[in-house]
RNA sequence: UGGGGUGUAGCCAAGCGGUAAGGCAGCGGGUUUUGAUCCCGCCAUGCGGAGGUUCGAAUCCUCCCACCCCAGCCA
């Protein structure tokens, strides 16, 4: 794409780079957008050129301001400016028609009734020739009474529209007769009840471009049939430029949906909450997930640009998505299941410490501290800590009765013993802390096995904890089939409502990324609009019920096989 | 059996006549108070196949094969 680029730059086919998103304000936008919209937004910043945003808002039928609005949000969130102000196809409606009446008046155009069903018969196939249209010879005079006539809704939806006249045995389909202008009796979310007659999208997109001064209008593999129409009206047509139509492969993931009428299913048929459902590959999805827009970009980049159908593994955008919230979320605990953990020992080896100062990250000393309380009473995850002594080392690098284990950023332990409830479940832990360790390795007959995450059980955050994962369970969903359901992952939303954080967290705000060490990345839920700014944006103790935190996606495991954190463990809630 | 495209590793993807970049995944090792991160190493005698041109071919030519898109008054 650069190459080309810089081709017709040199050989002076335009003076600057103008592209332009087009999107169709009729759904949200996703991931596979996002590669678009790299692509355009990225190719003109490194030329020194422009970006346009048009709405391409040819069909009011399925059309809607609520996706103008949460397009735009979007595009500014991805951190994208577009030159010059939101522009919309159909502010060109004025000039598209008269273009269109010049192409009648040239005898290029005419006003065909054929029913839906004529037309497509007398289309032709893919292997025969079309037919000429019966009304395909009507005089100039005629076809402009009549597509004004349409114009002035003389004409009922569906009995009339406006054709080119090219060439009906064109062994390319879409230049068999195209139509130019249709009739559909409805109200435009912009012009209202101007119009009853709307340009079709092949009519109106290279027009659109040659108005605005698009020098290359970059659009998927399945238009490269229509590139020749579009170069026709470029052609016949006394329009101000002449831009260019280039494709590329459309962003396809595994383990997900990037169409917008899937995506559309996955909501109307309750798969989902909404278009913003964590789960969603939508970008409002994404950024309730805690997917910060530096990843996506990065992942876009990433996957590069070619003209080779393709399906990019969904882990290269887990990667981009771990590697980005690593370098720029803060550390912080949080007990997902919690098990209690008593330290008889405490005040002895202890004495009067009550909190610790650990580093924000790890690796930035600079981003500071926090203050995490300590105590004698703590929770622990359930799931690390086990009575099966015979659990090796190597394989459970958790806490096992009567063996060491370091309770991370504090002393080494010792699991003495553990009280059961009247159902017979493990309730309680006895442990001892290890003198000295504190800071410092113990002897090597009390090395510990590992490294446990803990919060303290007595001034902690209660919270909420959504866990999410792949929605699809096939790495290629079938898209056309009668029910999602099947295909989907049954634990891909998993609701954790007894969760304990550590004290600092009630300063997270809403959208805020944390990782939670040997979790994963988890970031405060944030309203789905997106509207909130890190300002105003409610912190997490400034609500009534437990604050929900979103984990945007776990740590990368690699325990062996059968002995991860999802694999081996106490008991689950 | 019309037209338009595309084939480089498990997945993306550079390469544009001079002897196969990079990323993801995977595997092995080191560091580590996160089974994370980080670091080191391995991973295509091979570029859909067969011929041909050339001192030299993933790059040029020929033929073949596979896959994708097109028969909306959707975009």
């Amino acid at each position: 794409m650069r190459h080309l680029i810089r081709e017709d730059l040199a050989a002076g086919r335009c003076a600057g780079l103008v592209t332009r998103f087009p999107p169709e304000p009729n759904g949200y936008l996703h991931i596979g957008h996002a590669k678009s919209i790299c692509l355009n937004f990225g190719l003109a910043a490194e030329f020194g050129g422009a970006c346009h945003l048009r709405f391409d808002d040819t069909n009011p039928a399925t059309e809607a301001q609520e996706y103008v609005d949460a397009i735009q949000r979007d595009l500014a969130w991805l951190g994208f400016e577009w030159a010059g102000g939101v522009r919309f196809t159909s502010a060109y409606f004025g000039q598209l028609y008269e273009w269109a009446v010049h192409l009648v008046r040239q005898g290029l155009a005419y006003v065909c009734e054929l029913p839906l069903k004529a037309v497509r018969d007398y289309r032709g196939t893919l292997t025969e020739p079309g037919r000429d249209s019966p009304y395909r010879e009507r005089s100039v005079a005629d076809n402009l009474r009549l597509f004004a006539a349409m114009r002035d809704g003389e004409f009922a939806a569906g009995t009339a529209c406006l054709r080119a006249k090219i060439d009906m045995a064109h062994p390319n389909i879409s230049m068999r007769d195209p139509v130019l202008y249709r009739i559909r009796q409805q109200a435009h979310q912009r012009t209202g009840r101007d119009w009853c007659i709307y340009p079709s999208y092949d009519f109106a997109h290279g027009q659109a471009d040659a108005i605005e001064g698009v020098t290359h209008s970059l659009c998927t593999l399945e238009f490269q049939d229509h590139r020749p129409l579009y170069d026709w009206f470029i052609e016949h047509l006394p329009v101000p430029a002449r831009p260019r139509q280039y494709e590329f492969a459309r962003l396809n993931l595994s383990h997900t949906v990037t169409s917008k009428r899937t995506l559309r299913r996955l909501v109307e048929e309750g798969c989902v909450a909404d278009w913003d459902d964590p789960r969603m590959p939508t970008l409002a999805g994404m950024r309730r997930r805690g997917v910060r827009p530096a990843a996506i970009r990065r992942f876009c980049a990433d996957v590069g640009v070619a003209r080779a159908d393709s399906r990019v593994d969904i882990d290269m955008l887990e990667h981009a998505v771990r590697d980005d919230l690593n370098r720029h979320a803060p550390r912080a605990m949080c007990v997902l299941r919690p098990l209690r953990l008593i330290i008889d020992n405490y005040a002895a080896v202890a004495g009067e410490l009550h909190a610790l100062r650990l580093p924000r990250h790890p690796e930035y000393p600079e981003w500071g501290e926090r203050s995490v309380p300590f105590g004698a009473e703590l929770f622990i995850e359930r799931d690390d800590f086990s009575t099966d002594a015979s659990l090796s080392r190597k394989r459970f690098k958790r806490l096992v009765l009567g063996d060491y284990v370091r309770l991370r950023g504090t002393f080494v332990i010792r699991a003495e013993q553990v009280r059961h409830d009247a159902a017979g479940q493990i309730c309680a832990v006895h442990a001892s802390l290890v003198p000295g360790t504190l800071g410092a390795n113990p002897p090597p007959e009390m090395r510990p096995r590992g490294v446990i995450h803990w919060v303290s059980a007595v001034d902690h955050l209660p919270c909420r904890v959504n866990l999410y994962e792949r929605l699809f369970t096939v790495a290629v969903p079938d898209t056309g089939a009668a029910s999602l359901l099947p295909q989907l992952n049954p634990d891909s939303l998993i609701e954790l409502a007894d969760c304990r954080a550590e004290a600092s967290l009630r300063q997270a705000r809403a959208g805020e990324s944390y990782q939670f060490e040997r979790q994963g990345y988890f970031c405060l839920d944030q309203a789905g609009d997106g509207a909130d700014s890190d300002a105003d944006a409610p912190a997490a103790d400034s609500n009534k019920k437990p604050p929900l935190f979103n984990r945007t996606i776990g740590l990368k495991d690699s325990a062996p096989k059968g002995s991860g954190p999802k694999d081996i463990g106490a008991g689950k809630p």
